[in-house]
DNA sequence: ATAGGGTTAG
């Protein structure tokens, strides 16, 4: 395992103005990754798209008409007038409603498409195939797709941008993968239109080696193309990754978009670095870019990720115009610093402004309530969805209200509620009840979930970890290492946790159990010093969730010392001046025991802590935490 | 008509 993992900020920020000066590639991480196979490089040329003649119609008042009824009368007038047939009249009518593509107006303009015996250029073919790429069944542009190639009429550089985005979104790899085959075939795959696509659809359909393969073999490369795999970069957990793309890019000489800032202040969002995600700002600032409200709603989301809740909230204050979007990002923002309060009143303000909520702003409420304890009003919100909105709850939403219910302690409720749900509930959902099992220590109830999930998916370690500590905590010792046994023979492991801080522009990494950092020594004395410190005023390690039942209660007192938030805590103390603020990230919760010792840190130390979790904000000061400690 | 797009339960 590796003992220390920095990425060196000032390789990404190279200089503070605007325009960065080329320096050798520091990523380590993007060259590592590199696709092994290269195949012939290829340059990148425009292709010239004549305004296309569309046919005159006399219904050129189409284009005025706002809805499928009024679309309707139009074609009644239409038939009345003897030009159901008339293809510019058809063509007509099917490009609005590919333009506004719901599944009404596509059936509607499958059936005009259908009169049409004549086809042979892709025109039409791609209007529909656009509107379909944009519905919830993409799959169908790909039909079309076949279809045309059946006929016998060959695809432009406008059907492969089209098709490649209905593969995109119904995640279909390997049509993607034919696609791209006859593209190259035809010549496309070059195309300035068709690359950055085939990037994209590579990256949503998971194959993100693929798409750097792609993007690594064009010469002149775009900005739609370093936006498609900076994108994908950040999509897949690979922050280091993009911000690398990022400055290669400005040193090649291409000037970075707004498309480009909501993918780096997403990568800086995962990272958690706020000095990076200031720099960015400011950069921002300089480009002329903080006018666009998804580049603020990034900032936003980036803000408060990075544990700057006020500066979100400065962001949110200083837009303009504000979407549903924006909302939505901030109601989500005061949901992870533990403010359910103010997300619900801002979600009320909201409503007041006129702005539409919309599936995600009720996620962000709901996990709200959830996290803050506000369970009546979450169900209330849960069950105004439908009745006053009009939006159908997700699986996501109904993970919320099995957190909502579970976490304040209605388990029961919490069981039934999942059983009682439309859909099939995934592992994930009962696992959210296992761990408020866990928290409540409610056993049995623990040992019928988890034998629900072990149906679905035996593979996860940290479900065996869970309930092994249930049947420990109340002495039940055989069923404990049965459960253990279990976990062998199933080989499920346990994600490692791991925690960074952010030292002098420096990400450090630690895992827990790490004995390999330089300074190894210096920390354990450290954490001894601490432990030693906090111990007078009421420390008492918690070894209750410690899964190794046959060490002894010193053992596992200092197994609670490797943890590598309490790591990352000793390396802030130690490398920090005293009273700076650390900011700690954590791939995992973290643990009851951390959680304690981080609240007395900041108060004998003077330290305020800001840790992330892998779902919320611990924002500890003066010996209490933001989330009141129920998480 | 043309490519890339932020917020998303545990």
């Amino acid at each position: 395992m590796a003992a220390l993992s920095t990425i060196p900020l000032n390789s990404l920020l190279s200089s503070s103005s605007a325009s960065t000066t080329p320096a050798a590639p520091t990523s380590h991480s993007a060259q590592g990754r590199r696709p092994a196979t290269v195949l012939v490089p290829v340059q990148l040329k425009e292709t010239r798209w004549p305004p296309h003649p569309f046919p005159a119609s006399p219904f050129s008042l189409l284009l005025k008409c706002h809805s499928l009824r009024e679309l309707r009368q139009i074609h009644a007038a239409v038939v009345k007038s003897g030009l159901q047939d008339d293809p510019p009249t058809l063509t007509k009518l099917i490009t609005f409603c590919s333009l506004h593509p719901t599944p009404s107006t596509m059936l509607y303009a499958q059936q005009l498409f259908d009169r049409i015996h004549h086809l042979d250029d892709a025109l039409l073919f791609n209007t529909m195939a656009r509107g379909y790429a944009r519905t919830p069944t993409p799959k169908r542009a790909l039909s079309l797709f076949i279809d045309m190639l059946e006929r016998g009429v060959s695809p432009d550089d406008y059907s492969f941008p089209t098709v490649l985005k209905a593969c995109a979104s119904s995640k279909a790899l390997e049509e993607g993968r034919q696609v791209h085959a006859m593209a190259a075939k035809l010549g496309f795959h070059a195309n300035i239109y068709v690359c950055p696509t085939l990037i994209n659809m590579y990256a949503e359909c998971g194959d993100v080696r693929a798409a750097r393969c792609l993007f690594e073999q064009t010469v002149d490369r775009c900005v739609v193309s370093y936006n498609a795999m900076i994108m994908a970069c950040a999509r897949s957990s690979r922050p280091g990754e993009a911000l690398a793309l990022f400055r290669e890019m400005q040193a090649e000489g291409i000037k970075p978009t707004d498309v480009t800032m909501l993918s780096v202040l997403s990568s800086c969002a995962l990272l958690g670095s706020l000095e990076l995600g200031r720099w960015i700002h400011e950069y921002i600032k300089k480009n002329g870019l903080d006018s666009y409200v998804k580049v603020n709603t990034a900032l936003i989301d980036m803000y408060a990720k990075c544990s700057s809740l006020d500066d979100a909230v400065r962001v949110f204050g200083e837009m303009d115009t504000r979407d549903t979007q924006a909302w939505s990002a901030m109601i989500v923002a005061y949901a992870i610093h533990g403010r359910g309060d103010l997300a619900v009143n801002l979600f009320e303000e909201m409503k007041r402004d006129g702005i539409r909520p919309d599936g995600i702003t009720f996620l962000g409420l709901l996990y709200a309530c959830s996290h803050a304890g506000l369970v009546d009003e979450g169900l209330r919100y849960f069950h105004s969805m439908n009745s006053g909105h009009a939006i159908v709850p997700g699986i996501k939403h109904y993970g919320c209200v099995v957190d909502l219910l579970a976490r304040a302690g209605r388990l029961q409720e919490s069981y039934q509620f999942i059983n009682d749900l439309p859909i099939k509930p995934t592992p994930i959902l009962w696992r959210t009840l296992l761990s408020a099992c866990g928290g409540h220590g409610n056993v049995d109830l623990g040992r019928r979930v988890f034998e629900r999930i072990i149906e679905l998916d035996d593979s996860h370690g940290g479900d065996y970890v869970i309930i092994s500590n249930m049947y420990a905590s109340v002495g039940r010792w055989e069923e404990m290492n049965s459960i253990r046994k279990l976990m062998k023979e199933k080989r499920a492991v346990k994600m490692p946790g791991c925690s960074s801080i952010e030292v002098d522009n420096t990400v450090h990494e630690f895992f827990s159990g790490d004995g390999k950092h330089p300074q190894s020594r210096d920390l354990h004395r450290m954490l001894d010093e601490v432990v030693q410190q906090l111990k007078p005023i009421g420390y008492v390690p918690d070894t209750s969730q410690v899964f190794h039942a046959d060490m002894t209660e010193e053992e596992k007192e200092m197994s609670l010392r490797y943890h590598s938030e309490k790591l990352a805590v000793a390396f802030g103390l130690i490398n920090t001046p005293p009273g700076t603020t650390l900011r700690i990230v954590k791939n995992l919760r973290v643990c009851v025991d951390c959680h304690s010792m981080a609240k007395l840190v900041s108060e004998v130390f003077n330290r305020e802590i800001f840790l992330r979790d892998l779902n919320r904000f611990h924002h500890f000061k003066n010996g209490i935490c933001s989330c009141s400690d129920y998480w």
